[in-house]
DNA sequence: CAGCATCCCAGAAGATACTG
DNA sequence: CAGTATCTTCTGGGATGCTG
């Protein structure tokens, strides 16, 4: 798979506001989830992030951090080593996302349902 | 069709934060644009709101819309008069959305690539 | 005008097995 | 450990036609 700029269809597209881009960049299931987890715990490795996302499977988590990553969002660092460690982390522009993304939690935490 | 929340899973779901909550009510591909539509022009007609979201088909609108007005974002007002006439508005709880909204596009204007 | 019903399709995600 | 490859499933959306 050749990576694919997740914006590249907003490229082409005709409406190339700010809202789109930006809609066009966390499109995907758990794309928002890993900024999230980056944000709070910083560096992640590839297992670890599996294990706080719980729901995503190793090849959705793969496509989302190589979009993200295509994006310019986050960054991968490899360590070679006998057992191989890759840790991803928040580029500029993704951490530039983060006063956004804490909106949106805080949003959320005071309009949920209370009990249930 | 019933009345479906689009929290409902959420709500079924295992991790009750505020960041899942508010990504369940967004999810769908139209509903920030209608939110974002509504927050730009007020009321808006039916006809309207399809004529702003472009891409969009009624299909896709009126499960949008209904989905959004279960999560009591957006109000339908009903006039009774021989041409049907129905307008969508945001309610408070919506209103109070749009400050997240405003910083999703105004992150998008600042980082979108340039020219292309 | 503001929808709903139906059929179809694509893209994303789930499951599982394998590898440098 | 950090992926890749393959297959299947399923949700959401596109297109079209009908209606109170």
């Amino acid at each position: 798979m050749d990576l694919k700029l997740a914006h590249e269809e907003f490229e082409r597209g005709i409406t190339h506001t700010g809202f789109h881009y930006t809609m066009s960049l966390i499109k995907r299931k758990y794309k928002l989830g890993i900024i999230y987890c980056l944000m709070m715990n910083g560096p992640t490795r590839y297992n670890e992030l599996k294990r706080r996302l719980e729901a995503a499977t190793f090849r959705s988590l793969t496509n989302s951090l190589k979009e993200l990553e295509a994006d310019g969002l986050i960054s991968r660092k490899e360590y070679s080593q006998i057992s191989p460690k890759v840790e991803y982390d928040l580029t500029e522009k993704g951490k530039s996302m983060t006063p956004f993304l804490e909106l949106l939690c805080d949003w959320g935490c005071e309009h949920m349902p209370k009990e249930k």
